[in-house]
DNA sequence: CCTCTAATTGCGACTATGTAGCGATAGAAA
DNA sequence: TTTCTATCGCTACATAGTCGCAATTAGAGG
């Protein structure tokens, strides 16, 4: 089992092997690829720990490419939907979008200065994710988020384990 | 590796393990018993599938204990502040909160029908969750989703894998 | 049972996040 | 260049959750 970050950020001059893949995928499925959509893609993935829809909707501005909110909504509903996207989820209210490059990446949310770190989990959830199907349940994704304080920032606040039984 | 829902759903009669504990663990904590707060546990007790904020409103409304909006929320708070309720992310914007029974329960989501299947995931994320751990990293909580369709309900209508890579 | 104090509630206004409908715009295939 | 239709921008709206403050009330101590 590895742990770290898979070294996103592509280098500014050649686009991302990751946003290479999700235009052709948006290609295939009869999608266009817009200046808002190549903007959107380029941004999360030069955001090693995603980004929310506002921040995204000012750095689009900030780029020069400025758009509307609902675009920025329906463009991550459009990536997620061909798993391009996932979400993480900080807290009830704040969600973060990030760029997917593997079936199996899971996140390290650090609660406090909010990084996010990829890593892949592979076989371990496997066996899990078997055992669900065994009941009758298909699978279509599944999310794996630990949360909790990063080694730069102090201990977690609260107690990690719950105090009900 | 067990799956399957730990039988929750206490009888009218007797309060539930989960319900005394939590009310037990509120009372360590300097917090108080109010009708509000009782109602919401056995509501959070009885929904094997978990509430969200606006169901439990009007689930008390029913009940004949009508509350105000900021109190669910805030009772939520509280209650997941003592690990005692966890939250589950069908899709953006749509929560619901669980009744945690166990500090490794996880959750099996149905996307069409909105069932919540729990079971316990154990030892097999805690290789994943020491590899974080030696990285430096302080884990405070740890959620895993599996999302897609239950056996009574058709297969899900997205592929099941992500299309860029 | 009475008193006191702080935890909790209700209220209502507010912020944040996300969605819907629709006419206008602009990819991209021919 | 033309045509078809996916996508965009706009605006209004919906949903989810938060905040401050005065009024209430649980529960500890007498």
């Amino acid at each position: 089992m590895k742990v770290g970050s898979p070294g996103p950020r592509a280098t500014e001059t050649e686009a991302s092997r990751w946003v290479a893949a999700t235009e052709a995928a948006l290609r295939r499925a009869g999608g266009r690829s817009t200046a808002a959509r190549r903007g959107i893609l380029r941004l999360l993935d030069a955001a090693a720990s995603g980004m929310s829809a506002e921040e995204l909707l000012l750095a689009l501005g900030a780029a020069g490419l400025p758009a509307a909110r609902s675009t920025v909504y329906r463009t991550l509903d459009t990536l997620r939907e061909i798993g391009a996207v996932e979400t993480v989820h900080p807290n009830p209210e704040h969600h973060r979008y990030l760029a997917r490059r593997s079936a199996h990446q899971h996140h390290l949310v650090c609660e406090v200065c909010g990084t996010v770190t990829t890593f892949d989990g592979c076989e371990l959830e496997d066996e899990v994710i078997a055992a669900a199907v065994a009941t009758g349940f298909r699978v279509r994704r599944h999310t794996l988020e630990i949360l909790g304080s990063c080694a730069e920032c102090g201990p977690p606040a609260i107690a990690t384990e719950p105090a009900a039984v």
